[in-house]
DNA sequence: TTGTATGCGTTATCAC
DNA sequence: GTGATAACGCATACAA
């Protein structure tokens, strides 16, 4: 590995000279090239951690989510690498996987400035652990008015899916979802399909279970095969996200209902295993691309001390598919 | 930020005591104590660049593979950055969208210390650009000789696929592949078919289209019209991967066909598109997680000057699912 | 326009 | 066991 004191050796120059030329400040044009060909011949690279001592940025950012494992986050995470990197900008992976000790060793880096900031999706209380000194982007999670925000207009996405299976002669709906205390994304959705209902008088039921996989599972199970299965109660359910949806309609098809004739159902999030793939469901879409790219622009912007709007609210699109009568 | 030196002062000691006591080098107890309640109260932690600049590492890893969105890789990527982690290693998320002006910047990172080592999932040719200086660990690809790589046993697994079609059946066979010139793998898989089909004089076709996107998937189309739907030909499938796989059963089933009645399908991967995901088709499951093991061991072991067998197959398994009479 | 010198925060090598 | 100090490679202010 050599070093720049080598490279102004070979090109004849000092080392000042060099790092302008590799910083790109004005140098005489002849320099420039004996030191460009210094640099080329010594297959000099620049070591990152003298300059960044010096500078005290390291051009990475951290992305915490619970898991990339997931067709949204890792939709999301593809985005958000492919922005950060279209501004040269690298990206560091974490899954939290729920685990705010985890989530916490990332801003204890941050603060080491081995990276220039974060973006978040979390569901744990770290609000007291976030100094507001670390450029800190949160999506889909209202912290408090310090920490700027992107997210999906889930109030309206929550609303638009109750209007849609109203719209598509839904009597009596449900909403699905997996609980949460947080004023998070899931929240607002059932806020806005409760909003719809009540405004519009349609009469609705609500299936929030805060349980653990398996007992969520099962109780789960237990309300549809009352309200779906034994007394065709409901004929229009929302589920808080598609992965819920897969769930529902592999439970009431293996219970010999159809979808959408006896029972329509729409998700929400509009997830794609691949780029390649296809939406399965009729749902509500969020523009996960437009997120990332929110999200990068906020970190950036924070990064470099300007000003950010402190919530980013992104409109959602109903996706019809073949789970509802379109 | 508080620094070194102002640790000291306040505990009333040296830098270089403080610099012990942080890196757990013996110390008189007294002192360890003053210098960690100083750490404590000035909420010291240490500069990373300083840190790396003098020991030329960063504890950072980056993954080079074509995308996270993607089942497969995004549990790829989901392991190997647990795995890093816990042996207290980051990872930088690189989807270089099988771009290898991408992958090429990412190697000139890992020159610029950026990163200490490098898992690559790569299908360009990338063996000129790699110094071998790097610590490099390729996956699913042999390179040459100096390239560590870890990788399911592709061959066997396409034996295994050919045999369980003969086992459940299947009279006439067929392999189904996007084509690639480079012996990676699904190159052996279409091998290890052919080869059992050979031996056990089995009749088999081959399907391996090198087209684009749409040309493949139109070419596609017009072999299954032809030797599955028309003709019935053929009564027993392995696509080289479960995505692919999907793209039959679709096609299939649209156009009439029963699976598993009518014509059996095995895939390759065994994808879940999350943890709690189940498998959906019969296919030969690979061992991402210990494929993720065996490729951080080995980026670190390099890392780390230690011997680092150069080829590690990690052995497949049969998954019986319903898309084959089992 | 170019060269020199200083310092970034840490670790490591010496003395003590 | 501890303290002083050189060195890591670079950017930059300032001098020339």
């Amino acid at each position: 590995m050599s070093t720049i004191k080598e490279v102004a050796k070979r090109a004849g120059v000092s080392v000042g000279t060099v790092s302008k030329v590799i910083n790109n400040i004005a140098v005489k044009p002849k320099t420039k090239q004996a030191v460009e060909l210094a640099i080329k011949e010594l297959n000099y690279e620049p070591n990152i951690y003298a300059r960044g001592l010096k500078v005290n940025r390291t051009h990475t950012v951290a992305l915490i989510i619970p898991t990339v494992w997931n067709p949204f986050y890792g939709e999301l995470a593809f985005h958000i690498e492919r922005y950060l990197r279209e501004k040269q900008y690298k990206m560091i992976l974490c899954n939290s996987e729920g685990d705010y000790v985890t989530e916490l060793a990332y801003f204890t880096m941050a603060k080491q400035n081995q990276v220039d900031g974060i973006i978040t999706v979390t569901y744990s209380d770290i609000e007291s652990y976030i100094s507001n000194s670390i450029p800190l982007i949160s999506i889909d999670r209202f912290f408090n008015d310090n920490i700027p925000y992107v997210s999906s207009d889930n109030f309206s996405g929550g609303a638009l899916a109750a209007k849609h299976l109203d719209d598509v002669g839904c009597q009596s709906v449900c909403f699905i979802g997996h609980g949460s205390k947080k004023d998070n994304a899931t929240r607002n959705r059932r806020k806005g399909f409760v909003d719809y209902c009540e405004r519009h008088q349609k009469s609705y039921l609500i299936f929030d279970d805060q349980g653990h996989h398996e007992t969520f599972q099962r109780n789960l199970e237990l309300f549809l095969k009352k309200e779906v299965i034994e007394t065709s109660t409901i004929d229009g359910i929302f589920a808080v996200t598609d992965d819920y949806a897969f769930q529902v309609i592999d439970y009431v098809t293996k219970n010999g209902k159809r979808i959408p004739e006896d029972v329509q159902i729409i998700g929400f999030d509009g997830i794609k295993s691949s780029a390649t793939d296809e939406i399965k469901i009729t749902t509500i879409c969020q523009p996960i691309e437009e997120i990332a790219k929110m999200s990068v622009n906020g970190v950036i912007a924070l990064i470099n001390k300007r000003e950010v709007s402190h919530e980013v609210l992104l409109p959602v699109q109903l996706f019809q598919g073949k789970t509802t009568k379109g």
